[in-house]
DNA sequence: CAATCACTATACCGGTTGGTACACTAATTT
DNA sequence: AAATTAGTGTACCAACCGGTATAGTGATTG
């Protein structure tokens, strides 16, 4: 493997097991085994690397979650569709979740946070959209767009969490069980 | 105001914006108007002013917690009355809020969230324990005492982030809202 | 009055940070 | 064969980091 792919999984690791802050450019080159003008000719700089490393990402996850919610009048059956997206792009990209779900908690003025915006406001449209066009079938949900996409997301993000730390196993009612709990509560 | 209070008062608006990494102890030095050996004194070491700052905030949101979450058979009204806790101390200390989220996100190595952990275990059973109790007279809670406590922290934390955020206000329904979304979904 | 105390200022430390100037090599292009 | 190019190593930089040695302050206590 050539060593523009092996900074980028290198920092991934190294990013979300002690955060970009903490990580140095030293560190990174040391773990991929080259020297620091070899990362700045390919990345231009730390932010560089960061931009490059979600965008590799970040644009097949949305892409996945643009297809998983596309409404076509079965709201039940495209959340199920859109939290196995999220679910099963978590589970094959542990570190990669880890990662932007610790951005997503930055502090409002943090480089990270700013980077990792755009991706997760893209995501949160498409959610949006869907509880939009459903709620044409659905009259209870209208003036709520907002509240149910961010909900649901906050939901999904709930459970892949307790995906990451290993304490529930990715079986095959996960997805069943998180959007059934979202429509339904708890009491059913 | 004496400098000791001053040092915690402007290092929680410093970190609450920027983050714990982020911030040097010249920063927040700058902003009290004090020199570093003040600060030292004080708190023996970045790590020590990070401790003596959570504690001095957990402390009351936790006994507050505490006392929401005696359950005495009526689990609703013990939810909502959590759920108010959590809401109304959110709403009351923004910036510490905004801060021990972000750090409960952080990675699994850093500082910041080993030193936050304590804290949030401490919450954590105590939900816990109340829908192990609740489980006597609601069977369908039986063994899911985790990823309820788990999920409805999460859904706590969710619309607090829209509070914190200002895309939501705090209404005087907004408490019953978030709980009944809990218990019954979005369909009711 | 002398001694102790909590507190604060000056000045400094070694180590690390993100980033770079420059030289070199090996492959590709002309 | 000459020139260009992408890629990499050596050595270095100013700025900043958390932390400290030391001395001095003014108020309290013996």
């Amino acid at each position: 493997m050539d060593n523009k792919t092996k900074i980028l999984e290198c920092s991934l690791e190294l990013f979300s097991l002690h955060g970009f802050n903490s990580i140095g450019i030293q560190d990174i080159v040391d773990k991929v085994g080259i020297k620091k003008p070899t990362l700045y000719h390919y990345y231009g700089s730390k932010e560089g690397l960061l931009q490059s490393l979600l965008s590799e990402h970040f644009k097949p996850f949305n892409n996945a979650v643009r297809q998983a919610a596309d409404y076509h009048g079965d709201l039940p059956k495209t959340l199920n569709e859109v939290a196995f997206a999220f679910i099963s792009f978590a589970k094959d990209n542990k570190n990669f979740y880890r990662m932007i779900l610790s951005m997503s908690f930055d502090p409002p003025e943090s480089i990270t946070l700013k980077t990792v915006t755009p991706f997760l406001t893209e995501q949160f449209q498409l959610i949006e959209e869907l509880f939009i066009k459903a709620s044409n079938n659905h009259g209870n949900l209208k003036g709520r767009h907002m509240r149910y996409a961010v909900s649901f997301i906050g939901m999904l993000n709930t459970y892949i969490s307790l995906l990451l730390n290993e304490h529930v196993s990715l079986t095959d009612d996960l997805v069943y069980n998180v959007v059934h709990q979202f429509m339904h509560g708890i009491f059913s």
